[in-house]
RNA sequence: GGGGUCUUAGCUCAGCUGGGAGAGCAUCUGCCUUACAAGCAGAGGGUCACAGGUUCGAGCCCUGUAGGCCCCACCA
């Protein structure tokens, strides 16, 4: 039974049902099967917490065109789906939820805490996979892992075990970049340095003479930002080439308020060209400090608690927030003379990337990767090109990453996360690495343990998501099927923090890459090209896009004019536009169906009728063209450009030209060969260029599909098109342009003559080709139709054609209308030159080139062939048009 | 300081291995032609930032200049 298409084109009556089709049909389903070629990507997790933006759309599309393109071209293909725990920004989330109920996370404790945890994963965490849903991503639901479930856990203790005993985890106190709001360390790569405005504080401590006394005339300057911290100096610095401090070689000065004794040490970290060539050292509060007080043995007074106020160390000071005491310190510097100067300084600050707090850098004792010798194989991987990075300029910025790698500092002191297996002696402290709480101290005997309160880093266990999903560390049939995966799908915000720790990881823990390709992204901006943030409230959401315009136009839109890692900008005409192009898309396929005989069988599985037209054949052979490149393109992961070929064969060779052609034949139905030819035509044409677009527009595609022929379950199941020779039709392809080309002309003709689109007209098609003379006679119906002719003539000469005719010069050929009410002779006379001018240009750029000798030496036989028929083409309208104007002027 | 990247139509962007500059939106003109006004037909609009170089030939490759953006490191 013939179904039919609604009226207009809804989206939203048509895409939930479909997706529950899908689901309920088990179609994202992959199983190991041995017969077929495994294609396979893991998804980006994204974060419970987390509700879908722009990004995350992004990320979606890009891959969802991907495994459905691979799955139609006969791959197994399998989207590994799930979430992330996200410890810092779930546990943060979730303290507040508490705070807001009144509880204090500490009071309430670890273990209830984590119950609380895992109820809000519970009831939120399946939002985003639901939004996921809308985009009509094709994961396979059935397999969906969490980051935090048992079989990562057990792979993450693994792991941790291993790379303990080969001794690339250890413990140690360094400085680390301390949140003071979230209460734990954090990785460099949280860091996010902002722009501050703030001051330089010039201060100046007394030296110490030799004789033991302050001296109240020799005092030494520096600078800082941070003047509270010089309640933990230690030392002060200078350069050993300085010779402005030569004679304080030695000596001390005295740290003022907290009257400490600080020796002078010489250490090339000091910049002579900065300030005074004077840098205060507190090795407990600053990275460099620390080094410098490591080389010099100086002693690390830490001077603040874990919420960054001042600890005891501070002395009157304690218990005094930071910034707080920033201000008392001044003032009791200037109050005491040693304050020179305050300047306005703006620099750089660390904040945390999730809460935006200021770090403190702060001594603690924190588990690290050693990442020297871990990062060589996933360095060896991309220059050597075992994985490829596209862009390819990804790769200078992998480099530049790898180059100046540090370790990994991979303890957090929070209670949402993997924890640490670590379990220390209650006894001798002793610390030993295990699966489970040892039984004996294997140092003192004793037989009480207390496990590392701290958890591992979100990114530790999102490192080894390619190969954990599919089991490991059991040797499953999936590992060895699925694994390593195919492509990599993300943004390229993430390749610090992601992408290499999945690479290397995979090398260390399985012996290979984790994927062959990665695919970047860049950002979705607003229309402003700016970045899109609560803050600004400029978001976008797509789910408001998708409930205004559809999924598919989404979709459409977001992988529409994008090169590989270009960030873009997102606006509603753009999706407007994909909107329109769907609805082209629908109503072009309600043509088509409103054509097709009621009852009759779907064309599609019949034979290529033997008569095809002209027409006909001309949109196969574009079509084939159109599967060729298309696919072509698509292994090169230059969506953008395969969508776009995509998107104009659609509108403009086929509902612009070829449908508007058959239109004659099929409200003429005494010719019923004819008839059948072009229906055939049309839904063989439109079967497969639906099956291009379905990656990329999934839901439209699938609903015209299954309304025009129901013996099919489903286009995504269905074959991707691919070249076929039967469908090379050279010669007509060619015939059509030329009436393209007359049309175009007789049209443009009559619109500069202000002629009415009512008002046909008789045209004459003069050639002494007989062969273009059978094009036209051939394609009559449809010529005429589309160039608002009345009856159409084709002759070799000109009999009966009126001298003052308006004329439509083509290479072969000449069209004459004849206007007898609307000849101006002058004007046509002025057209025709402009004309000929403009050819006389092309004319001589070609003989130029043809004549050129070097050219026809150096140059490819193809390029000189194309270019001499160039030339012919141009020669011939040109001595036509000059024919036309002699008679003309005569 | 190190690295990356961009500069193409009024706007937003494509342009694959070098071979006569494209799209969408916007503008102008004319059309409700029985699939679609979310449409059709036509038009205007670009020294491809600038200066050199390589090449028979450069938007594309190389060097430099100017301006914008991003990442990394961070100097107190």
């Amino acid at each position: 039974m013939k179904k039919e298409l609604e009226k207009t084109y809804n989206p939203k009556d048509i895409e939930g049902r479909l997706y529950s089709k899908w689901e309920e049909k088990k179609y994202f389903h992959a199983e190991v099967d041995e017969t077929k070629k495994p294609f396979t990507i893991v998804i980006p997790p994204p974060n419970i917490t987390g509700k879908l933006h722009m990004g995350h759309a992004f990320d979606q599309t890009l891959q969802d065109i991907l495994i459905r393109w691979k799955r139609m071209q006969g791959y197994n293909a399998l989207w590994q789906p799930g979430t992330d725990h996200a410890s810092i920004a779930t546990e943060v989330r979730i303290t507040n939820e508490l705070k807001k109920q009144g509880i204090d996370k500490r009071e309430l404790g670890r273990e209830k805490f984590l119950e609380k945890a895992w109820e809000w994963k519970k009831e939120y965490g399946g939002t985003i996979v639901s939004q996921l849903k809308k985009l009509g991503s094709s994961c396979d639901w059935d397999r969906e892992r969490f980051t935090m479930d048992e079989g990562c856990n057990e792979a993450v203790t693994e792991v941790f075990l291993k790379m303990h005993e080969k001794g690339y985890i250890y413990k140690g106190s360094r400085i680390v970049n301390w949140c003071p709001v979230c209460k734990t360390s954090i990785s460099d790569a949280e860091v996010e340095y902002e722009e501050q405005a703030g001051h330089l504080w010039h201060i100046k401590y007394p030296l110490i003479e030799d004789d033991g006394s302050v001296s109240t005339t020799k005092f030494i300057e520096f600078a800082t930002t941070r003047p509270e911290t010089m309640l933990g100096d230690t030392a002060v610095a200078v350069n050993p080439e300085d010779d402005r401090y030569k004679d304080y070689r030695g000596k001390k000065v005295l740290l003022p308020i907290v009257n400490r004794e600080l020796p002078i040490v010489e250490d090339s970290y000091v910049d002579m060209e900065f300030g005074t060539g004077v840098v205060k050292i507190t090795p407990a509060h600053d990275p460099n400090d620390f080094e410098v007080g490591k080389r010099h043995n100086l002693p690390e007074v830490n001077i603040l608690n874990d919420d960054a106020t001042i600890n005891a160390n501070g002395g009157k000071f304690e218990g005094m927030d930071r910034y707080e005491c920033r201000e008392a310190i001044v003032k009791e510097l200037e109050e005491m003379g040693l304050l020179v100067e305050i300047e306005d300084y703006s620099h750089n600050v660390g904040t945390h990337d999730r809460c935006h707090t200021t770090v403190e850098p702060m001594i603690k004792a924190q588990w690290f990767v050693k990442m020297d010798e871990l990062i060589k194989p996933a360095v060896k991987a991309v220059k050597e090109g075992e994985i490829k990075l596209i862009p390819p300029r990804m790769d200078k910025i992998y480099y530049n990453w790898t180059d100046n790698i540090r370790d990994w500092c991979i303890s957090r002191q929070l209670w949402w996360g993997h924890r640490i297996p670590a379990y220390y002696c209650d006894k001798c402290g002793e610390v030993v690495v295990a699966k489970e709480t040892p039984a004996v101290c294997p140092k003192c005997g004793h037989t009480h343990f207390t496990q590392d309160p701290d958890t591992l880093d979100t990114w530790f266990s999102s490192a080894l998501w390619p190969f954990e999903t599919l089991g490991w560390p059991h040797d499953t049939r999936e590992l060895k099927y699925f694994f390593p995966t195919d492509v990599l799908v993300t943004g390229y915000d993430i390749i610090f923090f992601w992408v290499i720790r999945m690479i290397f990881s995979s090398y260390e823990q399985m012996g290979t890459y984790p994927f062959k390709t990665v695919l970047f992204h860049g950002l979705i901006r607003d229309s402003q090209g700016r970045k899109m943030s609560k803050s600004l409230g400029n978001g976008i959401d797509p789910l408001e896009v998708i409930e205004n315009y559809g999924a598919d136009a989404l979709r459409l839109t977001i992988v529409t004019g994008n090169a590989p890692g270009n960030d873009m900008r997102f606006y509603n005409e753009r999706v407007e536009n994909s909107r329109n192009f769907a609805n082209k898309v629908w109503n072009a396929s309600r043509f088509i169906m409103m054509n097709m005989a009621e009852n009759a069988p779907s064309a599609i599985h019949q034979p290529m009728p033997a008569n095809l037209e002209k027409a006909d054949k001309w949109i196969l052979s574009k079509l084939n063209k159109t599967i060729k490149e298309v696919t072509e393109n698509m292994d090169k992961f230059e969506l953008g450009i395969a969508v776009q070929k995509v998107y104009d064969f659609i509108w403009d060779e086929f509902c612009d030209w070829y449908i508007e052609m058959v239109k004659p034949r099929l409200y003429n139905s005494d010719d019923a060969a004819s008839h059948e030819a072009a229906l055939w035509t049309l839904q063989t044409v439109l079967i497969n260029a639906l099956k291009l677009l379905h990656p990329y527009m999934p839901f439209i595609t699938e609903e015209i599909f299954c309304t025009l022929q129901d013996e099919e379950e489903s286009i995504m199941i269905s074959d991707w098109p691919v070249y076929k020779d039967e469908w090379n039709f050279e010669e007509d392809e060619k015939a059509i342009e030329t009436i393209k080309e007359a049309v175009r002309g007789i049209r443009n003709v009559r619109t500069q003559m202000n002629v009415a689109p009512s008002r046909k007209a008789k045209v004459f098609v003069v050639s002494d080709n007989s062969e273009v003379l059978d094009i036209f006679s051939s394609s009559r119906l449809f010529f005429e139709s589309l160039a608002y002719a009345s009856e159409s003539v084709c002759q070799s000469g000109k009999d009966g054609i009126a001298d003052d005719a308006v004329s439509v010069v083509l290479p072969d050929a000449t069209v004459y209308i004849p206007f007898s009410d609307l000849v101006d002779i002058a004007a046509e006379i002025e057209r025709l030159t402009k004309e000929q001018k403009k050819l006389e240009g092309e004319l001589k750029r070609s003989q130029n080139m043809l004549s050129n000798e070097k050219f026809l030496s150096k140059a490819p036989a193809d390029k000189i062939a194309e270019e001499k028929e160039k030339q012919q083409k141009y020669q011939q309208t040109y001595d036509q048009i000059t024919e036309r104007l002699a008679q003309l002027t005569k």
